[in-house]
DNA sequence: AAAATTTTTTAGATTTACCTAAAAATAAAA
DNA sequence: TTTTATTTTTAGGTAAATCTAAAAAATTTT
């Protein structure tokens, strides 16, 4: 059984995974708000464990056990999320901290009670995948908002960031899941980028429309 | 802001409390599955940061800021007792280590929000009385089952042990919270208690009947 | 009231997760 | 291909919560 500790480490090498192959030991220190040094020693730790494969100065990759609990914690983070906000009234951008401290809770009768309470959700509040109690879940395939062209229309089914300050923004943007935007302009200047929602024009920035991931886009 | 061992030790000596002025080292240590040294350490610690009044040798009681933050977990933990019974079906004897997890969440809003979701119970599954946010809560008058005489009755109204292994074996007998019961005999030679329950005679052993928290009771 | 017992505390170590500062390895730039 | 910069690791140390063994205080027994 892990640690509170080390089941953090897990969950952000877990995420750090899956932009990059071998994670690297400052990336982790980032995330996990501390000094590469202390990540050296956790990692040591986790592969005397068997959760990661290490080389030193090459990073970690998560063996199939290190995967499996770092799934099964991402699947009590989501679950508590949807808690939080079907069951209790959060909202969005606050459900993150409080979820980041329940999923730590070990019960794997607490996990699959809540599971079925919740009617066996596939996503949470912010579209993101829930794993099922074998750990499987539906690859769902984005774009970022970002990355569309001029005339391109989908789907709001997702965003890449979690801050309160990010999902409060887009909230007061009208930009929530499931809501149907079209790109029509890109200003060259700054990046921003001109679209349509909620038969309103909207101009976003750069930073933001990096962070808004669309699913059923058409071209044109 | 108080550790998750800090706040153990808290609802340990406030448990202790409602039976002894003065709470032991060696008492907390047996709670607490620790030793009396580290007891000790901890007492300073706890006194130093004003949740306890502490003279060496002499036990400790509990501030007025020490009484308020145990009284903080005792309602968090009650709470999530009613959540897992009312909510995901978990048994009486199945919610004390889980709620033990989960009392240590720390998030104002979450409780209230639970609380209100709960519809505000006043008792836990075991009829303990849940404080409200002001840490207020009706000091409900139990006896003790074994303190009935013959030919009284009354109502099971809570229970002074939270074991699994009690609480399955009352179960088992049909004495559960709300019953009515009657006093039938006492056996001399072992102290042990014939009562009437559900229209039967069932015998109980000394140990059991005193741990049944009874209400109501009527002399004769 | 002295002796014996129990309770509590002190002293000194251990473990976990951190830290800083400095050394070593790797990657990037000149 | 050196030099420079970045990344990572090692070495040695700290704080929290625990431990064992032994000393000190309080309580109980005789």
């Amino acid at each position: 059984m892990q640690s509170f500790t080390e089941e953090n480490y897990l969950k952000i090498i877990y995420h750090l995974s899956e932009t990059s192959n071998n994670v690297q030991t400052n990336a982790i220190a980032e995330q996990m708000q501390t000094k590469p040094a202390s990540v050296t020693d956790m990692i040591k730790k986790l592969a005397d464990k068997g959760f990661v494969d290490y080389i030193k100065y090459q990073g970690v990759t998560l063996t199939e056990k290190g995967k499996n609990a770092a799934i099964d914690i991402v699947r009590k983070h989501r679950l508590w999320e949807v808690f939080l906000v079907d069951k209790l009234n959060f909202k969005w951008d606050e459900v993150h901290d409080v979820a980041e401290e329940l999923e730590h809770i070990k019960s794997v009768a607490l996990i699959e009670r809540l599971d079925e309470f919740l009617g066996f959700p596939k996503s949470d509040p912010h579209g993101d995948p829930i794993p099922d109690k074998n750990g499987r879940f539906a690859k769902t395939q984005f774009t970022k908002l970002i990355d569309l062209k001029i005339g391109d229309s989908g789907t709001i089914t997702g965003v890449s960031q979690h801050s309160s300050a990010f999902l409060k923004h887009l909230e007061k943007l009208g930009l929530t899941l499931g809501k149907q935007i079209h790109i029509n302009d890109v200003t060259d200047f700054d990046g921003s980028v001109e679209i349509s929602v909620n038969g309103k024009q909207i101009n976003i920035s750069r930073e933001v429309a990096k962070h808004i991931l669309i699913s059923n886009n058409g071209k044109n």
